[in-house]
RNA sequence: GGGAUUGUAGCUCAGCUGGGAUGAGCGUUCGCCUCACACGCGAGAGGUCACGGGUUCGAGCCCCGUCAAUCCCACCA
């Protein structure tokens, strides 16, 4: 026999040959066309600075299993891949390395700092591209866009103004986050907390104009700088004289007000709090309320300015030191406590965010969110797996407006320009020519650019083209599916789902699937800090795309982290070469033969079984991925090829193959496996796109079959026919089945050797049973290693020497002669008899349960009614085969 | 302070919105280089489905509580 495939699976070099051939093909590209439904997804854009890592490849795969699963079905199916500029992340990045080269980005001035962006986004943006690739991913590179490319910015710039017009993008003085380190404000999102040890520090003021003293608590002693009141609690008993009176501050040596607050928690300390508007977002509400003096005491390094008097020029830590000592010398300071609360800090780099009043843009979000909330309350977006709207309107009910200036130059830049006369905004696409309010013709643009999620948000639609009314937006739009981590469901789902209601007035995609963190062996999450990251590009060195793909989605459910285990790649690995092996197996055999469909009477059982399997397995396996259940469908597959069709149906059909000399019986053989492995192949192409093209294009030069589409990638997808329905034959083979398992147990047990062949008797009195295995004697034969096989009806004639081996359809004589040990055969019966007995009571239980019989449905009742019956049958012969023990 | 998730075989996890845990991989025991595959084949052992209540004819699955682990959110100084 000829040998199409190499002996072992091997991805090396297959790989990115296959994907070359996709590529020069196009087999990648959606069109707009009315002829077919629309199937389209949006790629999570990774960023220009990004490296692939775990996570991309989690996404990716799972998106790439989709579109190819919709590909194949017959939908027009669009990947819109891209990636994102990534503001502060890759700004950032540029800085150091200018640090590295001794200049700066101050150095450089605004443009050529830009310059020097562009040129690394050129240099670097694309590496994380060529990663995707690969792991094999069909996306549509020819639609690639960027989300600093002309069209998206102009979809950010339309976006911007159109909601400053409507009043809904407003630039105010407001309590941000300000990062000290980065010298920009953060949005909400980006502060994250860690709980921190610190000291609760309990300080005392004197009361002007009298001997006592109010003693409170803080956390941060250093912004006394710039307190302006001490707060109280209107109906606290303790302090009702005192307000209206004054504190003198120390160190400053300012007079400021006692006031009555509702926001002061009596129960809390002392029942006193110091008040500093400039720097607390809670202060600051109270400053508003009591029209207290505003100090700012911090310069955007989070060192003390001017404000603060001699501690001018020290940083945060210092001067709260400095402080502290001084106040102890005074007697002001009464005791410190440990205390350990959370701290905001910045999630890029971790640095204590400064909470600071500055002017700054925000959305408005009141308004803007709501059809965002509706529309996952009614399910007009589906979250996968539905807990995940709670982390969604946790996050809605919160909201507050969103802070979209960032004090950067790498981004869109605020579409915003003040009149240098006399400071009048104008929002537009161009510079104004002339002031519309005195008339001077100079302007300048606000230097600050946008959150990055500004354009993210705007992906869905900013990719197909809007704010044109392009063919694809009319056609790609709302999208089908999103898939990304739960992590980032703040950021940017949310953020996408009101800009698609808000600007095209209508869903950005009809679900989102959501999949978890993938984490170390040691359930730890990767990460830069810890050095635990494993590289996607190692493993697909290692062991292949296809082993990695299969792994990442198997065996776990949407949202749930999982772990990486490189057990779980090998399996997944050793799964590929199952597959080239079973494909090797029947290409050899294909071999010389021409396939032709068989006539149906042709068709032997084992045939009709594994066919009938197949039209299970396609019919769930399809049901699974279209409800989007990526991790049961691919176990789905890996049981039928694995267990089903190699292990039984390919074992079950090598002596039709090797002795038969049945042609019919043959040529039904061959066109059963070829018409499985198809099928199999096709069902696993999604999962594993490499190693099913290359068994694929080998197979189909094989048959030299020309109706084949030249990959299997533009194949279409299985539908499963009920005319692959066998009920009789199913049960027939799944009796040989039985009786094949319990006769190897048997050969274990007894200690028979593997090569020892054997007679057997099959007694049933059930004749179809008895009529399959006279049909399939020969299949049984060689399973069980068997010589002789006889059925009988009876039992009569069968020796005393015999094993036996009781199953629900048939038992099954041995004769082993002087190989049986009697004692032996006794126990392994009474192991089986006692097995029934569990059962059996099991059974008499529930059917003996009034209740169950009034109350369960009748298809219940029967069922448990046969099992008792067929338990009893087999009981009963059990029994007899230990009394004949004697 | 709120909320979520997880707790199933030695390990890592599935378990289709209640109906026998023949669940998967790895590991383990026994036997096999059987002409597709030792990245393999056959046969086993191994689980009071965290604990305590409840609903139900029936609960791993639903409800309540407890414990443990993980994570998210939050402006009590």
């Amino acid at each position: 026999m000829k040998e199409p495939l190499a002996k072992a699976y091997d991805p090396h070099g297959m790989e990115d040959r296959i994907y070359d051939k996709w590529l020069k093909n196009k087999y990648f590209h959606a069109e707009v066309r009315k002829d077919k439904k629309p199937f389209s997804i949006v790629m999570p854009p990774p960023n220009i600075t990004g490296k692939l890592h775990m996570g991309h490849a989690l996404d990716n795969t799972m998106q790439d299993i989709l579109i190819r699963f919709k590909r194949m079905q017959g939908y027009e199916a669009l990947w819109q891949p891209g990636t994102d500029h990534a503001s502060i992340s890759t700004e950032v990045k540029i800085i150091e390395k200018l640090k590295e080269e001794g200049t700066s980005k101050e150095e450089l001035g605004r443009e050529g700092f830009l310059r020097r962006a562009w040129a690394w986004k050129d240099e670097y943006g694309g590496i994380i591209e060529s990663q995707l690739k690969k792991l094999g991913i069909s996306c549509d590179w020819d639609r690639k866009r960027f989300t600093m490319d002309e069209g998206l910015s102009d979809a950010v710039n339309e976006v911007f103004i159109r909601l400053y017009e409507k009043g809904w993008i407003y630039k105010g003085a407001k309590m941000v986050n300000w990062c000290p380190v980065c010298q920009t404000t953060i949005s909400d999102a980006e502060v994250e907390h860690e709980t921190q040890n610190s000291h609760l520090w309990h300080i005392k003021y004197p009361v002007i104009g009298t001997d006592r003293f109010l003693e409170f608590a803080t956390t941060r002693p250093e912004t006394m700088l710039g307190d302006t009141a001490v707060a109280v609690n209107p109906e606290d008993d303790r302090y009702k004289d005192l307000v209206g009176k004054s504190c003198m501050l120390p160190f400053m040596n300012r007079e400021i007000p006692i006031i009555a607050d509702e926001y002061v928690d009596m129960e809390f300390g002392t029942g006193v709090v110091k008040i500093t508007p400039s720097h607390d977002p809670n202060d600051f509400e109270v400053g508003k309320r009591h029209n207290l003096e505003f100090i700012n005491i911090m310069n955007d390094d989070a060192t003390i300015n001017e404000n603060g008097g001699r501690f001018a020029g020290l940083t945060r830590m210092e001067a709260r030191k400095r402080i502290v000592d001084e106040l102890r010398e005074m007697g002001l300071l009464v005791k410190i406590e440990d205390y350990s609360h959370e701290v905001g800090i910045h999630d890029r780099c971790h640095t204590t965010v400064e909470p600071l009043v500055k002017q700054q843009w925000f959305v408005k979000m009141e308004d803007l969110i709501k059809p965002a909330v509706s529309g996952v309350k009614n399910k007009d977006i589906k979250l996968i797996p539905p807990r995940m709207e709670k982390l969604y309107f946790n996050w809605t009910d919160h909201i507050r407006d969103w802070c979209i200036s960032r004090q950067l130059w790498w981004g869109h830049r605020i579409p915003a320009y003040y009149c240098d006369a006399c400071g009048e905004i104008a929002v537009g696409k161009e510079k104004p020519d002339k002031c519309p309010k005195c008339g001077a013709e100079k302007f300048t643009q606000d230097p600050d650019v946008l959150d990055t999620w500004f354009s993210s948000a705007l992906w869905p639609f900013s990719t197909l083209g809007w704010p044109k009314r392009t063919p694809e937006l009319e056609y790609f739009y709302p999208t089908s599916v999103l898939v990304t981590g739960y992590d980032i469901i703040f950021f940017w789902v949310i953020r996408m789902a009101f800009s698609g209601y808000e600007h095209m007035g209508e869903r950005p995609f009809d679900a989102v699937l959501f999949h978890g963190l993938i984490r170390d062996e040691k359930n730890r999450k990767m990460s830069k800090s810890l050095g635990n990251g494993i590289d996607p590009l190692d493993i697909i060195d290692k062991y292949g795309a296809d082993a990695l793909r299969f792994m990442l989605v198997t065996g776990n459910s949407p949202g749930n982290d999982m772990r990486f285990l490189y057990d779980r790649v090998e399996a997944a690995r050793n799964f590929a070469n199952k597959v080239w092996n079973a494909s090797r197996f029947i290409m050899m055999n294909l071999d010389g033969h021409s396939i032709t469909k068989p006539e149906a009477a042709d068709l032997e059982d084992t045939d009709k079984w594994i066919l009938n399997k197949l039209f299970l397995a396609e019919k769930e396996i399809t049901e699974n991925l279209e409800k989007y259940e990526l991790g049961v469908a691919s176990q789905k597959i890996y049981d039928f090829v694995w267990d089903s069709f190699c292990d039984w149906y390919i074992e079950m059909v090598k002596p039709r193959l090797y002795q038969s000399g049945d042609e019919n019986s043959q040529s039904a053989a061959l066109w059963t496996l070829k018409t499985v492995l198809l099928d199999s192949l096709k069902l696993l192409h999604p999962y594993m796109p490499f190693v099913t093209e290359e068994i694929y294009c080998n197979l189909r030069q094989e048959l030299a079959d020309e109706s084949l589409p030249e990959s299997i990638m533009i194949s279409s997808w299985p539908i499963p026919t009920d005319q692959w329905v066998f009920e009789k034959e199913v049960f027939m083979v799944e009796a040989m089945k039985n009786a094949v398992r319990s006769i190897r147990n048997m050969r274990n047990e007894m200690n028979v050797a593997a090569s020892k062949r054997i007679d057997v008797t099959v007694v049933s009195e059930n004749p179809s049973v008895r009529e399959a295995f006279e049909k399939e004697s020969m299949i049984f034969a060689s399973l069980i290693s068997g010589d002789k096989i006889e059925i009988a009806s009876d039992k009569t004639g069968i020796s005393d020497g015999a094993v036996s081996c009781v199953t629900q359809d048939a038992t099954i004589f041995v004769p082993l002669n002087e190989l049986v040990d009697l004692s032996e055969e006794k126990k392994r019966l009474e192991k089986e008899k006692a097995r029934l007995e569990k059962e059996l009571a099991r059974s008499h239980g529930m059917l003996s349960n009034e209740k169950f019989l009034s109350k369960a449905p009748a298809s219940k009742i029967q069922e448990e009614k046969d099992k008792l019956a067929s338990y009893e049958k087999m009981m009963a012969e059990v029994e007899e085969r230990i009394r004949s023990c004697k």
